[in-house]
DNA sequence: GCAGGACATTGACACTTATCGATGTCCGAA
DNA sequence: TTCGGACATCGATAAGTGTCAATGTCCTGC
């Protein structure tokens, strides 16, 4: 059974210590640019919610480095799956991933709800 | 009775068009900074939720033409409100825009509900 | 084993951003 | 009117980031 691990406070519902802010900023910097949040959403329109790099640089318009290293940066963040098939690598979306972030920008403190904030705190 | 705007597409929902994404991605980048989520929680934990530049240098531990920075950003990104008082300048947390941003990062399309995004696009 | 394709990594460059000291602007008090 | 305090702006600097061409690694098919 994986451990749940409880998300940071919410931003405006009290004051945040610096390890928190540290760690909620560094997932919103993973998600603040327009690329990445062009390639999270293009991955979860997929008819499989999934993608590989080969079909992603074309939409993105730009270079297969360029877009390998946006999906490097969402990988870490915790909101892409990596799995290898083959010669190929597929990326999916971590929805409860964007769910533990949103938790943590909530105006009130949210009601408990378990596994809220699988995958680590934000 | 004030136009109501309805907010970006919800990340997860489909995918995002170019100006969306800039747009959300430039909101996410106010808020993705570790002293701007601590100065935005500290003042929104405020008993009367509000602030004077002032009374943030010390809590934030940085100059005082840093802090002013910090808050310019913020208050830009709309996640502020700036009020002059005599010689002293208030900031207040404004929830609706970081409900807003929430919204956008939605990993299903929201419930309908009027008025959720005042304060301009995400 | 060899050739070619898919993806990651490296190195370099331009651009942005966080930070501070110095300075400017505006307000209230004397 | 003058002085001092609160805040913003400016200029400079160091650190971070997005981008690409070149190169490296791993897999598949021949």
């Amino acid at each position: 059974m994986p451990k749940v691990v409880p998300c940071c406070p919410p931003v405006l519902s009290g004051s945040l210590d610096e390890s928190d802010a540290e760690a909620l900023a560094s997932s919103l910097k993973a998600l603040a640019d327009p690329v990445r949040l062009r390639l999270l959403s293009f991955i979860a329109a997929q008819p499989d919610r999934e993608a590989c790099v080969c079909h992603l640089t074309q939409p993105a318009g730009l270079s297969q480095p360029t877009v390998s290293h946006h999906l490097q940066v969402l990988h870490r963040a915790g909101l892409l799956e990596r799995e290898k098939r083959g010669a190929w690598v597929y990326y999916r979306a971590v929805p409860a991933r964007l769910e533990a972030i949103r938790a943590a920008l909530a105006t009130r403190p949210p009601r408990k709800r378990a596994r809220a904030a699988v995958g680590g705190r934000v």
